[in-house]
DNA sequence: ACGTCGATTGGAAGCGCTTCCAGCGGCACC
DNA sequence: GGTGCCGCTGGAAGCGCTTCCAATCGACGT
């Protein structure tokens, strides 16, 4: 294995000047630059990451912290961030929590401190204030996707405004028996963020002075299978309403696939409608609000890179929102039936 | 951010014996090995990675690759090798290569060199010769998970006795007439494993006598999208099977999907098998071949654990195989009308 | 009582790269 | 012809840890 050495050896330099040479920083003459390149792809030189990590504390390495990646927003940002990141040369370390507090804990005081990150994404995490702590401490810049986080930058997108939206949406064709089906907010440490979409619908049906059923208020975890099952209940219900918003895609096909069995048509008998823009509600038709993770991620990555540039300018803690679309399909229409006025 | 020069300071021993006794290798008396783990939590110590990996050539860091992580079966490696590597300390950088050619050779040529890694999981890969040899020629373990690949170890299921199994489950309930929804081989560099499963299922044919008509073997991309569309075709024309036998359950899950549009029942008029054990299978009742994908990622790391121990034991090239689970459900059942003796 | 041996230990040499700093020639300018 | 810069360069000092090696010290065998 070739060393940095050889390759000033070769090109007839110090290592000091083939090391600026192939790094890019510091004054090196157009002629040694050219002698030092070619000696580098002659010899196949592959710097050592520690040893350069090491040297100048810079680890050309960002950690990516995920409750889990067989999710599909989280799949996809890390996606995402890893396209990003792959056409900067950074690596790219991927630390799962499985949802559990002690991995998240061990994680967060192990193993992001052992200086190989030069920044951290936490995807959609809810910290507790000592790990937020713990995080910060390492003095790396750090950037949210998914929801906001106090004290550091975050990109996502503006979850009320997604809530509002699909519900408006339903409001707007005349639906006035409107359910939600919605992720825990507490229990699992799932995202804080359906609690925002939820409050998105809220308000919505506040404003056009519908109201909120308590029983029309579903409490999923997320996945198609659970909504299948508590969208079964809530439909097999005399009492039942003529739309749905449900926090996810996953969760809305659950519900289109419950109201099938329960020979409900879509969207004559029951409007659906979801967020996210997941590849399975192409077959579904369901209406939804798409929010491109993958941009998400690719956003976080980009701003990440921007602080560590060269004017190292760690931007503000802000949040930054990513538009979404909202696409119409045929899970949604008028309802044939109008709840009472 | 203290270092082992205080740790050793505080436990009144050289840096040399803090780093034995906060190591474990190297012998240490257990009274100074005490002191030095008290001073090093007393201290907060966390060992710079990077110079440990320098000056060892080990970095606790294990390099996975793979075609992306937003698919079912990835995601869910991922997830198996990274609990796996979490509980032993490991890192896990994660490189996807987005099945696009440059990127996998650009993985596999500058990032997998960089001797940051101990050891390398490719998943699913298809490498062309010179790939494979850059794989090797970084001296590091190697474990693939996936299909078999040559030279290295490998932990996968029996692709070609799942095709079988459940082709024979479709033959056993007396269907003459099933297709099969396999993913191309060739264009897209998919894992050749779906060649694999196809060969059991056309090995379950011959074996039971019966006739594998081209258009019954339906390519498609490995998506319940993809699936569905042709599904559609495949299942509209008056010449349809009785059963369908698809590589992946999404795909199965596509298909279903696509019976139930044209008003065909599963399993009445259809029956339908897939592969994987994916959650979508039991709102659809689908009939699988579960594979256990975590389970499998756990295992490639586990080997990799053991093959960097202290015998260094690089085992021998061999492929293991991971059991697999045939769960019935009610997506397959007897034709109705049993097709051409 | 003396040589031997094994268990511990600290000194010190790196691991391969970055970067500070002083030094160098050549240039424009006074 | 000086003087002051400026662009480039190489020497060398680390970065923080591991590990070889020689040294130390009882314990033990004879």
């Amino acid at each position: 294995m070739a060393s940095i050495k050889d390759v000033a050896a070769l090109a007839q330099v110090s290592t000091a000047t083939a090391s600026r040479a192939l790094s890019g920083r510091g004054p090196v003459s157009p002629d040694a630059r050219e002698r030092v390149l070619r000696a580098s792809a002659q010899l196949k030189f592959v710097p050592s990451a520690n040893a350069a990590g090491l040297a100048s504390g810079r680890s050309r390495n960002i950690g990516v912290i995920v409750p889990g990646v067989d999710r599909w927003f989280f799949a996809k940002v890390v996606r995402g961030i890893s396209e990003e990141l792959l056409d900067r040369g950074y690596d790219l370390s991927l630390y799962t929590t499985g949802g559990s507090h002690d991995h998240q804990e061990k994680v967060l005081e192990d193993y992001l401190l052992r200086q190989r990150l030069d920044a951290v994404v936490p995807v959609a995490l809810e910290l507790t204030r000592r790990e937020r702590a713990h995080l910060l401490s390492i003095g790396r810049p750090v950037v949210g996707v998914g929801g906001a986080m106090a004290g550091v930058c975050t990109v996502g997108i503006d979850q009320e405004a997604a809530g509002a939206l699909a519900t408006g949406h339903l409001i707007g064709l005349g639906h006035r028996s409107i359910a939600h089906i919605t992720a825990g907010t507490d229990p699992n440490r799932d995202f804080a963020l359906t609690g925002t979409r939820r409050s998105g619908f809220e308000h919505a049906m506040a404003r056009a002075g519908l109201e909120v059923r308590p029983s029309w208020l579903v409490v999923s975890d997320f996945t198609l299978n659970d909504a299948y099952a508590r969208s079964k209940l809530l439909l097999a219900s005399p009492e039942r309403p003529t739309a749905v918003f449900a926090a996810s895609d996953e969760m809305a096909a659950g519900t289109i696939l419950a109201a099938r069995d329960l020979g409900l048509r879509v969207p004559a008998d029951l409007s659906v409608v979801g967020v996210d823009g997941h590849e399975l509600g192409e077959v579904f038709g369901l209406t939804t609000v798409q929010q491109f993770p993958e941009r998400q991620g690719a956003r976080a990555a980009a701003l990440l890179m921007q602080q560590l540039g060269p004017e190292g300018a760690v931007g503000d803690p802000h949040h930054e929102t990513v538009p979404t679309e909202f696409v119409v399909r045929s899970s949604t229409a008028a309802p044939v039936r109008p709840g009472p006025a």
